[in-house]
Parts: C-alpha cells; sequence; structure tokens
DNA sequence: AATTGTAATTGCAACGTTGCATCACATGTG
DNA sequence: CACATGTGATGCAACGTTGCAATTACAATT
C-alpha cells in the first residue's frame, strides 16, 4: 500500500513493531493508536477494533524504555536480597513467589543482593537516586529499620517482609511470629515440659523481640521454666553444634527447646544427638520450618510451617496495589503459622 | 545566577540531575557534556574537568530509560531461575554470585523464575521479543537445549551454566562433571570399594550424561563392579527415604555410593541410617556439595564441591564479555571439583 | 587580507511513548 | 445564515540520551 518507506532499516530482517508500524498498518495517526490502545474511550468502535487487531497480528509489545522515559514508570520491583542462610532456600521460595505473583502484570523483577549485614541503606539509597523500580520489597526488617525509614521520608513505594515500630504506617506482610511461639510453647507443656529453652539469632530483626515476649509469655501462662539462649547468630554451623552438645551434657539440660532457624536446627540436633541426646524422647524441640528439607531430614520432629512462596506473592500484591496508591495502613497482612505435629 | 528557570518543576522540591542540568550550570552545550561524560577525546581538558566537577558535584547518574531508548542497550543481564530444588541454596548463591560481580559495572540483575520444567522456550522467548535484557544466564542445560539453541540462532549473546553437544560455539561455564565422578571413583576405590553405585537425578542435562560415563569409564579403570540407579529425579524426598531404606536391606547392597544431588543425599542417608546402615562403615558414600549445610550435617562424610557462587561471578563476566562482542568459543570455562575428603 | 587548517564545540534529529491542545467535520440551535 | 455543540481523530512537544553533521574559534600559512 504505502510507496514510500520512510526510516525503516530493513536491512536487519525485520524491524521492531512500534506505535508506528501499526499506524502505518490502519491508517491512523500515531496518537490516534496510542489512544486506542490505552483505551480512549472518545474513539470510535470500529477505529479501536482495528487498532487492535493490527496490534495483534504484529504482536506489538509497547517498548518499556519508551514508556519509561515518558511516564517515569519503569514497571519494575526490587527485591533487596539479605544475605543470611537462616532460613534453608529463603531466597528461591520468595523469587519464585514474587515471580508467580507477577505473571501477567507489566512488572519485571530485579533482585539486589545484599553483602554487609543489613544495617545499611546504600542499596536503598541506590534505587531511590536511580530509580531503579517503583517500588521495593525488604525482608528481615529491624524495628526500627533505617531503610524503613528513608523509603518513608522519600515517600517511595515500599512492602517490608516483616512489622517495625514506627509510628508511621507502612505496608507489610508478616509472619505471625507471636502466635508461632506462643503454638511451640503450648505444644511443649502439652507434652510435659517443664523447662524449655528458646534457640534464637538474629535480635536485629523484628521477629526476634516478638518471639521472645511471646515465648515468655506463653510460658509463664503455662506455668513453665522458659530461658532464652540468645546471640547464636554469630555462630557458626560448627560452634552451633558444640552448643548442642553442651546442652546435651549440662546438668541443667532443657526437656524443649524451640527454635528459630533451620541452619541452627540442624546444627543444635547434630550436636545433642552427638551428645548421647535422643531428640522426641529426653528433649523435645519445635523448629521453624521454611524448606521442606528439615521435613526430610528429621520426619518425626515437630515443625511450625511458613510458607516462603506464598509470603512472596502476598507481598508483591501488597506491593503493587501501594505503587497504584493504596494508603499504606492498608496493605497489612500476618500469615498464621502452620504447626505440622508429628505424633497424636 | 540564572535568571529564568526553564521548564523546571520545582513543585517537587529538587529536579533530577540531567545532562541538561549540567549544561546549564558549566555553560557548556548539551551535546559537549554528553560527550565529555563518554571520555571524548577531542575536549580540552579543562572543558573535560569542568564537567565531570559538576556531574560528580551534583550526582549525576545518567537516566536508564534515555539510554537505553537511545542506544538500544537496556545495562541489564537476565538469570533464568530453574525450579529444581536439588542443589539446596543454589539460587541465593548463583545470584550472590552475579551480583557481587556486577558491582561497580552499569549493569543490573532482572530474575525470571521458570516453573514447568525447564523444557520450555516462552521465558527466552519473551526476553528476546521485550527486549528484557542485553544477555541471558541460563542453567541446567541440557544437551540440545531447545533455550541454547533459539538464543544461537538469534544471535543473542547468553551464557548456559553447563556444556551442550551443539556444534557451533556457545558461552559457557561449567561443573567438569567427569572429573567429579572420577574423583569419587577413584576415592572409593581407594578405600576398598568393590560395587559402586550412582545415584543420579535429572537425565535431562548434559551432566547428567557426563557424569554417568566417567563413572562408569574410572569403575572399569579401577577394576571394581559399578552400577546407576537413574530416574530418581521423579522422586519424593519421602519416596527417596524408601529408595535408601531398601538398599540398605538388599542382599546385593552396594559397599559405595556417589550422590549427585544435596536432596537426595540427605533422603537416601536417612533412609540408609533408618535402614542400619552406618555411613563410613558398612557403606562409603560421596556427594556432590554445594551448599555448606551439608557438611554441618554430616561433618564425618567426604563430598567433592562445587562453587556456586564463584560460578555466577565467573557466568557474568563471560556474559559480559559475549554482550561486548567477544567470540563464544574464547568464552568456555570448566570449574574444577573441589574434593573435601574428611579422614586420612 | 584572504585562505586554509586544525581544534574545539554545538545543533539537530532520532529512539518510542504519552497527554494536552487543537482541528475537521457533521449536526444541532437561535 | 451565523454560530454553538459534539464527536472523532490528530499535531505537537516533551521525557534524557547519543552520534553525526555542521559550526565556530583561532592560529598558521599564503
Amino acid at each position: 500500500m504505502s510507496s514510500k518507506t520512510t526510516t525503516n532499516n530493513m536491512a536487519s530482517g525485520k524491524r521492531r513493531v512500534t506505535l508506528k508500524t501499526i499506524a502505518e498498518m490502519t491508517g491512523l495517526s500515531l496518537s490516534t493508536v496510542s489512544l486506542s490502545l490505552r483505551g480512549g474511550t472518545t474513539l470510535k468502535q470500529e477505529t479501536r477494533d482495528k487498532v487492535n487487531e493490527a496490534a495483534k497480528a504484529l504482536g506489538y509489545v509497547p517498548d518499556r524504555a519508551g514508556v519509561r522515559l515518558r511516564t517515569g514508570k519503569t514497571n519494575v520491583i526490587a527485591l533487596v536480597l539479605d544475605g543470611s542462610e537462616d532460613s534453608i532456600d529463603f531466597a528461591r521460595s520468595m523469587i519464585q513467589g514474587i515471580g508467580h505473583a507477577i505473571q501477567g502484570t507489566r512488572y519485571h523483577l530485579t533482585v539486589i543482593p545484599e553483602f554487609e549485614r543489613h544495617l545499611s541503606t546504600d542499596t536503598i539509597n541506590y534505587i531511590l537516586s536511580n530509580r531503579t523500580a517503583d517500588g521495593v520489597i525488604i525482608t528481615h526488617t529491624g524495628p526500627r529499620d533505617p531503610r524503613v525509614q528513608m523509603m518513608i521520608d522519600a515517600d517511595f513505594p515500599f512492602v517490608s517482609h516483616g512489622r517495625t515500630e514506627f509510628y508511621t504506617p507502612h505496608a507489610y506482610h508478616d509472619f505471625h511470629s507471636e502466635d508461632f511461639a506462643a503454638l511451640a510453647v503450648r505444644r511443649l507443656a502439652g507434652k510435659g515440659c517443664r523447662d524449655i529453652m528458646l534457640v534464637i539469632g538474629d535480635d536485629s530483626t523484628t521477629n526476634y523481640h516478638n518471639i521472645v515476649t511471646s515465648f515468655r509469655k506463653e510460658a509463664a501462662r503455662a506455668g513453665i521454666e522458659a530461658r532464652v539462649l540468645e546471640g547464636t547468630v554469630k555462630l557458626s554451623p560448627a560452634e552451633m553444634r558444640s552448643v548442642g552438645m553442651e546442652l546435651a551434657a549440662a546438668g541443667d539440660r532443657p526437656d524443649g527447646i524451640v527454635c528459630d532457624s533451620e541452619m541452627r536446627t540442624i546444627a543444635l540436633v547434630g550436636g545433642l544427638t552427638e551428645g548421647g541426646v535422643t531428640l522426641g524422647r529426653e528433649v523435645q524441640l519445635i523448629y521453624k520450618q521454611t524448606s521442606g528439607i528439615l521435613p526430610t531430614l528429621f520426619p518425626q520432629m515437630d515443625s511450625i510451617r511458613e510458607d516462603v512462596f506464598a509470603a512472596g506473592g502476598e507481598l508483591t500484591r501488597l506491593l503493587i496495589r501501594r505503587i497504584d496508591g493504596v494508603a499504606a495502613q492498608d496493605l497489612q497482612t500476618l500469615a498464621e503459622p502452620q504447626p505440622h505435629w508429628r505424633s497424636g
């Protein structure tokens, strides 16, 4: 139809399909095509059909750079990936969850790994100044997390896996750690434990405080002894293992243990076993489970599960709504712990 | 200084720093600033200093959308994340490795999780047609991987974690599986094993074939019996566990086992142990280790390590050089397995 | 004084998109 | 008939960047 090709570089085979291509094909103007594709209601139905048809036939997909330059929207969400190894396969599950929730949307996921312990705002700062993404997901949130503070101040959309103590509300999705601790304590008490111990690591997170508090409260309510073994976050697996051995040998050995991390559970169980303790007999142990590996390894042991895949999905949905302007206080959800009791 | 503000939207506090900002500040033209920042050699040294100074003072960072629109370069590399769970923490290590190698470059990382088994070219197709990234990293490569074929055909920069059997060379970084198998067999033979078994999963990967072949060859050379337990990829951990129990009870029980996956190792060891076998006594076992968890769990057991973090870094460096135009056949490297023998 | 040569700088168009302001045209109203 | 109204469609500028063609500045040569 068209007699003169404009500035097509036909050299490289097929040219990229843009609004212009559709315009040329339909005989409409570029503006009309653009308007139509975005659902302009002032257009004739016939026109809109024609455009949609051509777009589909040509396999048109809007150029991200063009949109981004014009609108400022990156259509990207960023995951700041904590370097901690406490939960096995946490990263994969989280990413899969986000990826699943992202399907069919215009969003892409970029992952920014964190190397130093997450006290730093460097990464967030980078994201904000580079306009890397429209929104951010952070994990392992602390009570007064400086990253949260920074994004609140900048009025930048984000959602945290974990709560904080800030007055200003922000979007979050969190594991209900209080219920986790309470469930675990009640279970141990129900099994006849009188002297239980909480083995817990990262005291920089809000969950740490939630768990400790709830653990103590629920033990008091059940009328049993409660101890907390803190500062295990700095211990290597080998060191954690010897902690287990020492515990096994100790005179005041607890008869029930709650462990908040899979890595520490593995090491601890290794040490206890080597120290001659039979788990489930002399000592009861309940751990927080996220990966599916531990149940394979310790099929007889009680656990309470956090579904990280689901968390990733929920975080994503919250974030997208936040980006779309929903108020932060309407975007706060908790995930209930899922107990997996093994015997009676 | 400037009397009339141009089109600044001073409403929202501070405006974005662009080339224009620097141009206004230095009194130079926009083109000059752009040229200077990209190291134009025809500029006076004085001018270049002035521009650099202003850029630093203002904290200028080039707008990705602008660059991308103009040049077609996305400055993004994409990782196609396989959904398999064989290697524990594979995803995290890989991403950390990539992230580390990316530091200081202009590249960002986007991760695209794969859900169905990786036979599909949908994801690659999406990346190619959307110009999502400048290059792609894929893992768990198969001998005639259709994804590789597709990217070769499209002449699109990529690097695979794993080799293929295609004639056309492509960039890869791979674990030296042949050496892994040979090392393991020799170790077992050296420990006195006469009847060894390879427990191996995903037969869709190239590594599968490499390992099986090398395992058989090396066993023949050592003059010992060699069996291969195939098709374990479809088994759940629980099923794998019972395989271990059956093996423990079998009359023709092997006296040495090589296992290629951490997940299967855990389940297998669980089953064998429950079946009454003492690892390291009646049966020797060597596994491929990637995560650091297994050594904690089985501190006395031999393993051969693949450093996935390092692999991620190497893949990234190869890919970037590929994007920069280096020939594919010059971008092929192998990682040597690192044996961790525990006793003598 | 005019010309040439070289070094340094700049204008312009384009990448693909969006949204506002405008326009063409047919239909209605006084 | 002049004018307003409404319906559809379009022109234009801008987002930030780059690379080429063109321009200027200025010294050196004729």
